[in-house]
DNA sequence: TCCAGAAACTTTAGGCTTAAAATATATTCC
DNA sequence: GGAATATATTTTAAGCCTAAAGTTTCTGGA
């Protein structure tokens, strides 16, 4: 057993002549830019989406999570895994559905959930519009080899997690 | 000179047989993960703003926008730094003067253009809110080292040239 | 000078988004 | 069974956001 001090979170002699508020640039910086480029990405597919298919991308988004299942899903799955409110979502769905891209049932089993799926013709227009959204988004990437995807794919799921930590437990303020 | 050819975006034998459609599942997990991360960020930096400061996200962005400039900045400036509309910027502006934290002038020299900058009371407000702010973030990525930040911050920047590319000249579709 | 086009900004219409309150139904516990 | 509590969804109020059209001002030729 060492009986080193954990350093962790721990303000040095500099920061604690700042007050105790310690200098955190560098994860700044990092946030700063991976708003940028997500901002960035989502503006241009927003704009392709609606360009080229005249929807947006929260129809879009939302259809996607029904693609691969075919009983559906309630509303209150769909708002966890979009990770929007409620509200929201009861929204998007009643837009998707006056489109005719969207049914929607009552349970039996719990008559206040609601089962959302996609209609054939839902289950059409979005086969199509994935591919190309699929070749948008290789095209946004295609500067990147593999070994960086992968490296990017490793490191911001280690921020997720890091992130999922810290929300659970913030930092007292 | 080597006389290999370029195989960059050609379609191989199993893409053609596809319909031309490559398969770019790669990337688009990796999309999908940044704005997973990205989401699941702001979300929280969001509540905590609001909890803690009641402000919302856009305002304290804008903010920060103006921190450093002393002279004040137009509002088309604000739109192209924000990367957002020309509109929004206009309903944010004329909140953030309502509250009291911003002042903005006509241009004597160009009587279209407005300047904006922060008040006495909002350079103060932002100083509070930022700082807290950086330790939110700060402890957002605190599971991540400073090796995984440098390599995060380096391929992002590549990921963002990439996307500058593709939207400058985008695949035909 | 004058005018056509560009630029800076605002307005408008519509959709997205949240937090909080309201409604309806289920579940739990006594 | 019945009350309290929890869950699923909708509604509401307010703000964010975009695209497109409109207004005012500037700029560069003819």
């Amino acid at each position: 057993m060492s009986a080193e001090p954990v350093e962790t979170h721990s303000l040095d002699s500099e920061s604690r002549a700042r007050g105790g508020h310690a200098d955190h640039k560098a994860e700044l910086r990092l946030w700063l830019r991976m708003l940028t480029c997500t901002t960035m990405i989502e503006g241009e597919i927003r704009r392709r989406m609606r360009d080229r298919f005249v929807i947006t991308l929260p129809r879009f988004d939302l259809m996607a999570q029904l693609e691969r299942t075919p009983d559906g899903m309630t509303l209150g799955e769909l708002s966890r895994r979009m990770m929007v409110s409620n509200g929201n979502v009861t929204g998007l769905v009643d837009r998707l559905v006056t489109e005719g891209l969207l049914q929607r049932r009552q349970s039996d089993a719990d008559r206040r959930a609601h089962y959302v799926s996609l209609t054939e013709a839902g289950h059409a227009a979005f086969a199509v519009m994935a591919a190309e959204h699929e070749d948008w988004v290789a095209d946004l990437f295609a500067d990147l080899g593999p070994v960086e995807i992968d490296s990017l794919m490793r490191l911001l799921g280690a921020a997720k997690r890091s992130v999922q930590r810290s929300s659970r437990n913030p930092v007292p303020s």
